[in-house]
DNA sequence: CAGCATCCCCTGGGATACTG
DNA sequence: CAGTATCCCAGGGGATGCTG
């Protein structure tokens, strides 16, 4: 028996998973990885975000905690975003999925693959 | 720099959350960690998930090759579900997502409350 | 027991246009 | 530059009923 016994943790986890699971989330995270950086450098780096999808995932993990938003009053407006130590934690986290993910695509895939042939 | 730095990273991650991020997969995941179980048993173990809702994540699960499935040809049906090796790696990971959930959603919680409490 | 099939609703997310 | 507002749609997911 692990950590995963029993069903509310995997609730716990899913409300992480809500947090997380944006489609968007991820990328964002990643790029605020590295750096603070300035809502249009943000929408550069992330292909195929748009303008409105990005404020909501911004928004989102603002909210969580997870995300800072800093405003400088000046004008044209500047703002710039950032991990909050928060934030850094669910780094090294995510960093284990991406190394999952390198790791067991392809059987992925294989699996579907097979199983989609099974099915014709 | 880590692992996220880039984008592709990002996606791949993305992937996986796709077929775990699910509102059932990790319940399901969770409670077949500790052994086999049968239709029934998963559905009474999961609370509050639909008969339609457990066929169609284990459906997702098998095709994925995270879950096993193997039917005795008796009379009334038997149907058995497992995590398959695959399954069991990602259980570690989602492990992972546990102890991060209970060190880190009071703190997100609080997060929330006082974003709220700022716009009212 | 295990599970499709059907119907329906709601939210996540895309496109587009307007503002301080 | 950094948003907000509005409209719209696909599909995720719930409820219920039928079957081998």
């Amino acid at each position: 028996m692990g950590v995963l016994d029993h069903t509310p943790a995997a609730c716990r986890a899913r409300e992480i998973l809500d947090r997380v699971g944006g489609k968007w989330s991820l990328s964002v995270i990643s790029q605020l990885g590295a750096e603070t950086k300035r809502f249009t450098e943000l929408s550069r780096g992330i292909e195929g975000v748009s303008h409105r999808m990005l404020t909501v995932t911004l928004r989102d993990l603002e909210r969580d905690g997870i995300v800072s938003r800093r405003v400088y009053p000046v004008v044209p407006p500047r703002v710039e975003y950032a991990l909050t130590p928060l934030g850094r934690t669910l780094l090294d986290l995510v960093g284990g999925l991406v190394t999952w993910a390198e790791d067991h695509l392809d059987e992925i895939d294989a699996a579907r693959a097979a199983y989609d042939a099974r099915a014709e």
